[in-house]
DNA sequence: ATACATATTATGTCCATACATAAAAATAAC
DNA sequence: GTTATTTTTATGTATGGACATAATATGTAT
């Protein structure tokens, strides 16, 4: 046979169009051809089109409208993954020795700016714990956290003396979607005890919640100690 | 006819499979059913289940291997992407009008420590730009950047006193890897000059280093004003 | 028992087809 | 000219079938 060629699959059309936007033969704003046309191209299924073209869309390259066809984002969302996330690891791959401490724990009504935040019934109960995780002895983080009884019952009985709630949730608790809210602030009187900073001092700070499907599960607001830097790469 | 339910989609099947993970009906660890049984199970095609474990195992939550079948995560892979964009549309995103401002600009040898993170030649040239950013008149960011001339050697002659050299950039290069480093710093005299901000006052600051393959194009250490939150969600 | 070849099996991918859905475009009604 | 209504079309999703691939399990020879 003539020059038909093999075996396309999802990730070389993939690859192709992304060749293509790269070398600007598709421009930022182009509009391509649709999946019909790009799978005759490529002599393969529509369907192997629609796998490169929803994967494309998922990590942000192109635009995809029913109808209006697929085109070029012009703004690029780049998308940086942040590895999280159990602080024990973070700090152990620093090379220091980790330490854990709860400094408090109250089971109480959800205060209504959490019951706002994670979508809570009216008079929902949370589980609220203060704790300090230490890197080498010296204060690497202060952690405040609300888990909803409602979502996670077993935090009503768990020993969160004996295991962060970090560690407890991850074993216990899958999640599927995440909010992260990074931050600087200046340290109040509670974090220069706990800390070990100055008034005022910057504070890197992260808060995230976290949700499985519809339900949320945590919210947890996170104090870095000094020096604190948080990188990630795509 | 009987109870033979009706257009079972991956969704339904992605959420029933999630909610027998939550309910620790298949606890971490589980071998859960093989796709075909899964299929007969929900009454759908194999592709069906296929996407909606493929979907979980994107997002960390059950591991697959071929032949030896697909388990709940025992270590949940907790990563979440951060979207990165244009510094305009995140002001306008915010209602605000946004406005650019060129500071200075040089032609400079590049500094030792550029040197270093960017692994450039030595004695390598470099254009040295400060920006500012306003939303709404008010500051919002105040931006230092290097560009390696080498890399881009367009970057010399270019017009950032019209066009931001964030703009520039993902005009003139797009799908470029980055490297992003967040941390809160204390405001220097420079800093309370343009951001309006008090002397020490904590700013949440971002060190970006891009590549384009292995070479690399540029760096750029982002202060942000007041009261700024950077958030992403999964 | 150990090493090697073979069968089995769950996932990975592709295909051709079908119908659903949203949004744009064209048309009709006012 | 403006507003409904219909048509068109690209994407979104489902199906059943097929073959590929990797890893396990099994059987065989040493």
């Amino acid at each position: 046979m003539e020059g038909s060629r093999q075996a396309v699959g999802f990730r070389e059309v993939k690859a192709e169009i992304l060749d293509r936007i790269r070398t600007k033969t598709w421009p930022p704003g182009t509009l391509l051809p649709s999946e019909l046309d790009l799978a005759a191209e490529f002599r393969c299924a529509r369907a192997t089109v629609n796998r490169a073209m929803r994967e494309l869309a998922e990590s942000g390259i192109i635009d995809r409208k029913r109808k209006a066809g697929s085109r070029v984002s012009e703004t690029p969302v780049r998308q940086a993954t942040l590895g999280i996330q159990r602080i024990r690891d973070e700090v152990e791959r620093a090379g220091a020795a980790y330490r854990y401490a709860l400094v408090s724990r109250a089971v109480q009504a959800a205060p209504d700016w959490l019951v706002a935040r994670l979508e809570l019934a009216p008079g929902a109960r949370a589980v609220h714990l203060e704790c300090m995780h230490y890197a080498d002895s010296s204060p690497f983080l202060f952690e405040e956290r609300w888990i909803s009884i409602e979502a996670v019952p077993a935090a009503e009985e768990a020993d969160f003396a004996a295991l962060s709630p970090n560690e407890w949730l991850v074993r216990e608790m899958p999640f599927t979607n995440a909010e992260f809210t990074m931050y600087a602030s200046g340290a109040d009187d509670k974090l220069v005890a706990f800390l070990s900073v100055a008034p005022g001092e910057p504070i890197f700070t992260v808060e995230r919640t976290t949700w499985i499907g519809a339900q949320s599960i945590t919210f947890a607001r996170l104090f870095y100690g000094r020096g604190y830097r948080l990188t990630t790469r795509t």
